[in-house]
RNA sequence: GCCGGCGUGGCGCAGCCCGGUAGCGCAACCGACUUGUAAUCGGUAGGUCGUCGGUUCGAAUCCGACCGCCGGCUCCA
C-alpha cells in the first residue's frame, strides 16, 4: 500500500511525498493531515506516529468510525451523532432503533475487524453544504451540525468534508489513517447514555466507549492501570479496612466513620486544625442551621438554593441547613466594630455543610450530600489581599506536600455570567488572584467564567500515586459577601472601609480528601494516619496477656497497638495484619518474652529480627513525628 | 434528574433465561489443636432473595411501580 498517493489540488503542482510505512498521518506545515494529502512543492512535511499524541488522536478517531460503521451495519437504520476521540479511546454516540446491551459489545467488536480485514481506505471528499446534506440527509443528527456549522469555521467558504471508507461515511474534519486495515489494537469497553450535545432537554443517546492503542502491550498496560484503579478503590477499601461505610436508612451521600476511620480522620483533623492555628488562623463553630434571613442576605437562597436542603419550620419560620459555613463566619466579624488593626482576620473551621446533590452525581465520599471542609474566610484590606492569597498558596504547597502530592495543576477560574458581584469587583478580584499567582512563581492557565458566584477562584489539582489529577484545594476572592452583609473596618483614617474575604478550602472536604487519600496510598497510610500502628500478634492462648501488657506500654508512648487474640494460627494472623494494611507486625511468643525483643515485619513482608521495645517505640515516634510517608527499616 | 445495568445471610458470588418456597466461599459463633511470620481441622447458627403491588395453583425466578447501588450524561468540593 503506498502512503502517500498523489491527488490532484485547486492550485499547486501535485507533488509525490514518500513517508515511512509506520507513518499513521503527517504534518504539512504543522497542520495534521492525511497521508493522502499532498503539499505544494515547499512544504515542511513531517512523519506522525502511533506512538505520539496527534497520531494515537487519529487512530482512535478512525477506530471510532469503524466502531460507528459496524454498528450500522448491526443495527441497520441506526442514527450517528458524535464520535470523537478521549483521553484513552474513544466513543460515538447513536440513536438506535433497539437496545443494545453489553452483550453486543463482542457482536460489534467482531464486525469492526472484519472492517479491519476488509482494509477499506478512508477517503475525504470536500463537499459543499448542500452536497453534505444530500449526502448524510437520513442522519438528522448529522443534518443538525452541518446547518449550524458557522462559515468559514470548518473549511474555506461553505466547504465541509466527508469522510468515506467502505460504504459507510460521516461528516468529519479527519484526518485518519489511510485504510481500516491500519487500526491499532481497540477493546470495546461500556455503554452510557449521553444526552445529544450534552443538553438534559434534548434526546438522551446510547455512548459505546472503547479504548485503542497502537500496540497490544499499550491495551495490556491500559487493562493494568484500570485494574489497579479499581484495586484502590476507596468505596472497596472503606468496607475491607472497616473505615466507613453509608448504611441506606442515612440517604444516599450520606457517611458514618467506623472507628478505624474515626482514627485515621481524627489524625487528618488534628494535623490540620494544629497547623491554622499555628499560621495565625483563628478557630470557630458554628451550627448547622440558620434562619432564612441569613441564606436571603448571602444570595445562597437566589443563587444556591438548587443545592440546598428545603427548609425545616417552627413558630419562628424556616431555617435552612447550611451548604456553607460563609455566612457564620461573616456573622462573627460584625459582631464587634472591628479596627484595621485587627485584619487580616482568618477565621477557621471544619465546617460541615449539606449540599442536596443530584442523585446521579454521588459517588462515594468523593461526591457526597454531608461533609465537613477544611474552611476558613480570611478578612482583609484590600491592600493585603495579594499577601494573604500568596499565604494560602504557601500553605497549601505545605499541607498537600505532606501527603506526597507535589506539582500542582493550578486553574484560575474567572466569573461566570450570572454573578452577584458587580464587574469592577470581580476584575479586582480577578487581578489580586493574578499578581498572588505570579508572585508565587506557581504555572497556571485560566479557565474563563468557571468561577463560583459570589467571585473568581484559584483551584489546585494534584496528582495521585498512578497519575489522576484530582482537584482540591480552592481559593475565591469575594467582594461580594462585604458589600451584602455591610461588613466594615475602621481604618487608619478613622473611616469606615469596606474589607475583602478570601474563601478557602485547602483538602475540599475531608470525606472527599480521604477518598483521595486512600485511593493514592491504596489504603496503606502513612504511619501517622494510620489506625494501629502496630499489629501484635500472640502466636498461643498464653501469650495473650504478655500481647495486652505490650499494648498497654504501646499506649502509655502515645502509640496505638491491636492485639489479634483470636484462636488462629499465627500464619492467619500475619495475613489478617497485611490485609488490614497494618504497618508493622510483632509475632508475640516465648521467644520474645524471653528476650525482651521483637521480630518487626512492616508492610512489604520484610523482617527486622531483635528489635528492643524502646528502639522500637523511639523509632515508630519519629516516624510519625515526621509525618514520613517512608516505612523505615529497623536495626540498619 | 436522565439513559443503561444491578440488588440473594456481614462480605464476595451461584441460582433467574426454561416459575415448583434457596446454595457456595470468606467472615461470625462453638469445640478440638496451642500453633513462629499471608489461610489448622470439625461443627453450629445466620437469608420475609431491596420494598410494595400484579400475573399464577405456586414467584428469588415473569410484569409494574418505588427505593438503593454501579457506569455514564449534566453538575461539582
Amino acid at each position: 500500500m503506498s502512503d502517500a498517493r498523489e491527488i490532484d489540488l485547486p492550485d499547486g503542482e501535485p507533488v509525490g511525498v514518500v513517508l515511512p510505512p509506520e507513518a499513521i498521518a503527517a504534518r504539512v506545515d504543522g497542520a495534521l493531515v492525511d497521508l493522502s494529502f499532498v503539499p505544494v512543492s515547499d512544504a515542511k512535511v513531517e512523519t506522525v506516529l502511533a506512538s505520539e499524541p496527534d497520531g494515537l488522536h487519529v487512530l482512535r478517531h478512525s477506530t471510532a468510525h469503524v466502531m460507528a460503521q459496524a454498528v450500522c451495519d448491526l443495527w441497520p437504520g441506526a442514527k450517528y451523532a458524535i464520535g470523537p476521540a478521549s483521553e484513552d479511546g474513544f466513543y460515538y454516540d447513536f440513536d438506535l432503533p433497539s437496545t443494545v446491551s453489553e452483550g453486543d459489545l463482542e457482536r460489534i467488536e467482531a464486525r469492526m475487524r472484519e472492517i479491519v480485514a476488509a482494509d477499506q481506505p478512508f477517503v475525504r471528499e470536500d463537499l459543499t453544504r448542500t452536497e453534505a446534506i444530500e449526502r448524510l440527509g437520513d442522519q438528522p443528527y448529522k443534518r443538525e451540525i452541518i446547518e449550524q456549522l458557522e462559515e468559514g469555521e470548518v473549511a474555506a467558504g461553505d466547504v465541509v468534508s466527508v469522510y468515506r471508507n467502505g460504504d459507510w461515511a460521516d461528516l468529519c474534519l479527519g484526518p485518519h489513517v489511510a485504510s481500516t486495515g491500519r487500526l491499532g489494537t481497540f477493546r470495546l469497553m461500556k455503554l452510557a447514555g449521553a444526552y445529544w450535545r450534552g443538553d438534559e432537554a434534548r434526546p438522551m443517546l446510547r455512548r459505546i466507549y472503547g479504548t485503542a492503542w497502537a500496540t497490544q502491550a499499550e491495551l495490556d498496560d491500559y487493562l493494568h492501570r484500570l485494574e489497579e484503579a479499581e484495586r484502590r478503590d476507596h468505596r472497596k477499601l472503606g468496607r475491607e479496612l472497616d473505615l466507613f461505610s453509608s448504611p441506606d436508612e442515612l440517604g444516599p451521600g450520606l457517611w458514618v466513620w467506623h472507628p478505624r476511620g474515626g482514627l485515621f480522620r481524627k489524625e487528618l483533623e488534628d494535623y490540620v486544625r494544629n497547623l491554622h492555628l499555628d499560621r495565625g488562623y483563628d478557630l470557630v463553630v458554628t451550627p448547622h442551621i440558620a434562619r432564612s434571613v441569613l441564606w436571603e442576605t448571602s444570595g445562597h437562597l437566589a443563587k444556591f438554593s438548587e443545592n440546598m436542603y428545603p427548609p425545616m419550620q417552627d413558630e419562628q419560620g424556616d431555617y435552612y441547613v447550611k451548604p456553607m459555613n460563609c455566612p457564620f463566619h461573616v456573622l462573627i466579624y460584625k459582631t464587634s466594630t472591628r479596627s484595621y488593626r485587627d485584619l487580616p482576620m482568618r477565621l477557621s473551621e471544619l465546617g460541615t455543610v449539606y449540599r442536596h446533590e443530584r442523585l446521579g452525581a454521588l459517588h462515594g465520599l468523593l461526591r457526597i450530600r454531608g461533609g465537613t471542609q477544611d474552611d476558613s474566610h480570611i478578612v482583609c484590606t484590600p491592600d493585603q489581599l495579594v499577601d494573604e492569597i500568596l499565604a494560602v498558596f504557601e500553605l497549601t504547597v505545605e499541607i498537600l506536600g505532606t501527603f506526597g502530592f507535589t506539582d500542582p495543576v493550578i486553574t484560575l477560574s474567572t466569573l461566570p455570567g450570572q454573578t452577584i458581584v458587580d464587574e469592577e469587583k470581580a476584575s479586582k478580584a480577578t487581578e489580586a488572584l493574578t499578581n498572588a499567582l505570579e508572585k508565587s512563581g506557581l504555572q497556571y492557565e485560566v479557565a474563563e467564567g468557571e468561577g463560583a458566584f459570589y467571585g473568581p477562584k484559584v483551584d489546585f489539582h494534584f496528582k495521585d500515586a498512578i497519575g489522576r489529577l484530582w482537584q482540591l484545594t480552592t481559593v475565591q476572592c469575594d467582594f461580594g459577601l462585604p458589600e451584602r452583609f455591610e461588613m466594615e473596618y475602621v481604618g487608619e483614617d478613622n473611616q469606615r472601609h469596606r474589607p475583602v474575604m478570601i474563601h478557602r478550602a485547602i483538602l475540599g472536604t475531608l470525606e472527599r480528601f480521604s477518598a483521595v487519600l486512600i485511593e493514592h496510598y491504596a489504603g496503606a497510610f502513612p504511619l501517622w494516619l494510620s489506625p494501629e500502628h502496630v499489629w501484635l500478634a500472640p502466636v498461643a492462648d498464653r501469650h495473650v496477656e504478655h500481647a495486652r501488657d505490650l499494648s498497654a506500654r504501646f499506649r502509655a508512648a502515645d502509640l496505638r497497638a491491636h492485639v489479634d487474640e483470636s484462636a488462629e494460627t499465627v500464619g492467619k494472623k500475619v495475613r489478617a495484619a497485611q490485609l488490614m494494611k497494618a504497618p508493622y507486625t510483632l509475632v508475640i511468643g516465648d521467644k520474645e518474652i524471653e528476650a525482651g525483643t521483637f521480630n518487626v515485619r512492616d508492610r512489604s513482608g520484610a523482617e527486622t529480627k531483635g528489635v528492643g521495645f524502646d528502639e522500637l517505640v523511639r523509632a515508630l515516634r519519629e516516624e510519625i513525628e515526621t509525618r514520613s510517608l517512608e516505612q523505615r527499616r529497623f536495626g540498619d
